[in-house]
DNA sequence: TAGATTGTTAATCGATTAACAATC
DNA sequence: TAGATTGTTAATCGATTAACAATC
């Protein structure tokens, strides 16, 4: 029925119900895509290309309305539904996750973590136990469960996401530094945190020789400026009549 | 002098990098851009075409040196330095950035946190220190400070993001759950983490809704079968011979 | 030298932007 | 009805892939 949406199209979703969120906690009622355009400095175009893959969200000469286009993106996004999570792995990053409030306000509702160490298995984080990893197929076939998280070190990654697809886990949100090669009916959404922070380092440092190079050609210029003065000078002292 | 890189190359850097620190591991000296597109699940283009946005890394009949173009891409993304970070908001998400060996085996460096919980203040991290957000301007005038990172609240984000550009700070790593409009010469990566679930759940219903389609489909088919055959039973019957 | 493989140009593909007819 | 603004088609732009000459 409906045409393959690209991952470029699917990746500005959230950001356009955010933006819709805001303007619903302004009491806009109903806003243009030129209006909105500004607002998030894309173009009115792509909103409106973006927005009709999905359907006719508007109306011609009125826009959109705020509140209704904020609840089909939800839709779209599974905010409206209850969305079962587990994560693998209850380190630092692990447990930041499982007590970060944003995720059950979505409706992402953490209801285990599993890891190896003794230390942490059995505490309780946000009403959400922390179990052995070895009781990780006894608890999947108990318990429904869509997302897993994987939040452990890459060399244990890809273990545990085959005995998660073997329990018929579909979506699998990795953190662990590795390209999980699973089925192709298993979703893999990667959180590369060293990866980011490694390109916002490139950017620093292209920035950084983009700005010695202006500065070394604004040298350059003021040199040269001298020179040619003194040339002028010197030939001015030359000529006959001086 | 060079061309500007596009985003989508330098959001491939970080994969090569770590592929190639594999290859090295595996102790393999050379790598055609064949073989290493099979590995990683790419074209060969690709890489050849990537790679040459930075110089000629390789050599024809050849191959790439691994530890040499590994090396190279390393001083790209600045990991053969020390960056120094820091990171304002020390809850969850901070203090388990804080807590992460991989940044400090890639030469970033978290030197210090801010807060305004009485809590967390005065706290030591991994050896860095958890001050006073207060602090943060007689922090930044004293020491040298390559990125800062937000792990703080949404509506509290851009007022402090204003306050490190006012220090002349350059790069923002920015976890907080809103577009951070600063000076363009602040340099701004974004880890949406709720965006990057929320793309996931997406994808998850897609294909949920594909494969209900996919089996509607079979279900009609298989009726649409039986109907057929029904009605060839009866019109044998029909036929004047039976 | 012959074989291999890069660097680079050309062709293709997909995504973004512009334009405008449809319609509220 | 006239004005506004969408939905959608066409044009442009950029990124990916294919092809191949250069060269180790």
């Amino acid at each position: 029925m409906k045409e393959k949406i690209s991952k470029a199209v699917i990746s500005r979703l959230p950001r356009y119900y955010r933006y819709l969120a805001d303007l619903k906690e302004e009491n806009v009622d109903r806003i243009s895509s030129n209006d909105l355009a500004k607002r998030m400095h894309v173009t009115a175009s792509q909103i409106r290309q973006d927005l009709n893959n999905f359907g006719g969200f508007g109306q011609q000469g009125y826009g959109y309305n705020v509140s209704y286009l904020h609840g089909e993106i939800g839709k779209l996004l599974g905010i409206d539904r209850q969305n079962k999570v587990i994560i693998i792995g209850a380190g630092h990053i692990g447990q930041a996750l499982a007590n970060y409030q944003n995720f059950s306000r979505r409706g992402f509702l953490v209801k285990a973590l599993f890891d190896i160490d003794p230390e942490v298995i059995g505490r309780n984080i946000r009403g959400a136990e922390v179990y052995s990893l070895d009781r990780l197929e006894e608890y999947l076939a108990e318990n429904e469960v869509d997302i897993a998280t994987l939040t452990l070190p890459r060399d244990r990654a890809l273990e545990v996401a085959n005995r998660l697809c073997a329990c018929g886990i579909k979506a699998i949100w990795n953190f662990a530094h590795t390209d999980l090669n699973v089925g192709e009916d298993v979703l893999v959404e990667n959180v590369h945190l060293s990866e980011s922070l490694m390109q916002l380092s490139y950017r620093m440092l292209a920035a950084r020789e983009a700005e010695e190079e202006r500065m070394k050609h604004a040298e350059q210029l003021k040199l040269d400026h001298r020179r040619r003065s003194e040339k002028a000078g010197g030939l001015r002292k030359e000529l006959p009549g001086a």
